[in-house]
DNA sequence: AGGTAAGTGTTGTCTAGTTGTATAATATAT
DNA sequence: ATATATTATACAACTAGACAACACTTACCT
């Protein structure tokens, strides 16, 4: 854990100027040489701070064209209506989502807790990760009623959204019901998801989505990657 | 205090080798191990003395480099015509001058102000370190309205001064119109552009320049190194 | 036009040297 | 006995320089 290092002020300065994009997304910050020159520091040491800039996700380097300013922390507003791929679209940026679980199980506890079903009454189980440009933004496990879904599993292969693969079940609009959040550290696994350090802050998300009677669809909890997501309390959230 | 400690007379043959110039300002003495090997000792009895002569302002370390010889605090007068590079040579040192940045943006708020220009119009931002014998005297930025200046910025890297710069795009003389000074404390970063420690004292001195007719020419903004600069006033300051 | 070669600039990596800091052991004086 | 001064060792952080790998541009040749 660095505390008052050299490099430490020169990254938080550099991670000021993102984000007060002076440069911005798609930029190329100045070159190694320039910037150790501005700061008057040696070479490494500007490496050191671009490292973990990288590592943040909030730069990358490409050997003999430069260092490139990737996408921002990406604004997620937590409404009534959050869609991700809608979001991600009007922001300019590439959505993406890689499904690594889809099953039908028995409910357990919690999900039947959230969702108001009976016990043992089966569900559909889906775990996946969410991309912006490539970058992971967010790992999922989301819990439908398998009995109101029954084509869901494959709906999910062939739409490219959740929001999507509902529609097609016959289910047009559904909102959050209520939103649980808590900070947590990434495990191992998770870490590997999300491709952050084991550790890492990551904001867990656990929601209730509803059909438009109020009845509960969706059971689903999301992780954030803290350093590559803020979340925004929309007004309308009241 | 025992005044017949080992590293007292170190400390005290050192002293007597920078007053007799066997090192001169901004020299690198020679290595904390070449010393202790020269005085017989251990390394960390040379650092004790070193630490004296820093404490006394003589000489100043960086880490990775070396020891280095500071010069003696400079008078720096605060009149209508203030020219660095000038004043220096005139005391007998070498002036040197880095620039940082040097761009074009629209004008800020402060800007616009002190220039007395419209809110948007371009101007010339430059960030720089002033130097006098190879050590950092004064951080400056300077904002000069564009229109009136188009070519300053090529004139900047040709030219050594600021001020032949100006002249160069046609000005020939200017004077300082007001200034005003604060005491302030190094944030890091401008801790590492004057190399001194963070939270060092700085005297920040905001001033403008006219031109002979009374027109505005430049906003600047100078941090001096409190330890190494000293601000007279002169006479003619009225 | 198009392809190739050369040249320049930038990041990646390596080695070596220097100061900063932490810990512990040993001698010496009061 | 208890500080204090000095030694000893090890590692972290930063500097310095050199060179390799790669991207991009330009000039040149066919």
């Amino acid at each position: 854990m660095p505390r008052d290092t050299i490099w430490t002020t020169i990254a938080s300065k550099l991670r000021d100027d993102i984000a007060q994009r002076a440069y911005a997304p798609g930029d190329r910050l100045p070159t190694e040489a320039e910037l150790s020159a501005r700061f008057g520091v040696n070479r490494h040491t500007v490496r050191r701070a671009l490292a973990d800039l990288a590592d943040a996700g909030l730069v990358q380097s490409r050997r003999g064209a430069g260092v490139f300013v990737m996408a921002r922390p990406m604004d997620y507003p937590l409404g009534r209506r959050v869609r991700f791929h809608q979001n991600l679209a009007e922001s300019g940026r590439t959505p993406g989502r890689k499904i690594t679980r889809a099953e039908t199980c028995p409910a357990n506890d919690a999900a039947t807790e959230g969702l108001g079903l009976p016990a043992g009454v089966p569900v559909h189980v889906i775990e996946g990760v969410s991309f912006a440009d490539d970058q992971p933004m967010a790992a999922f496990r989301s819990v439908f009623p398998a009995g109101r879904f029954p084509e869901l599993l494959v709906a999910l292969q062939t739409e490219t959204s959740v929001t999507a693969a509902l529609a097609a079940c016959g289910l047009t609009d559904y909102t959050r019901r209520d939103t649980r959040l808590t900070a947590k550290l990434a495990d191992p696994v998770l870490a590997l998801a999300l491709q952050i350090r084991p550790g890492a802050p990551v904001l867990r998300s656990v929601a209730v989505n509803v059909d438009a009677e109020g009845i509960p669809v969706e059971y689903g909890t999301t992780w954030f990657a803290g350093d590559r997501v803020s979340l925004t309390v929309a007004a309308d959230q009241a």
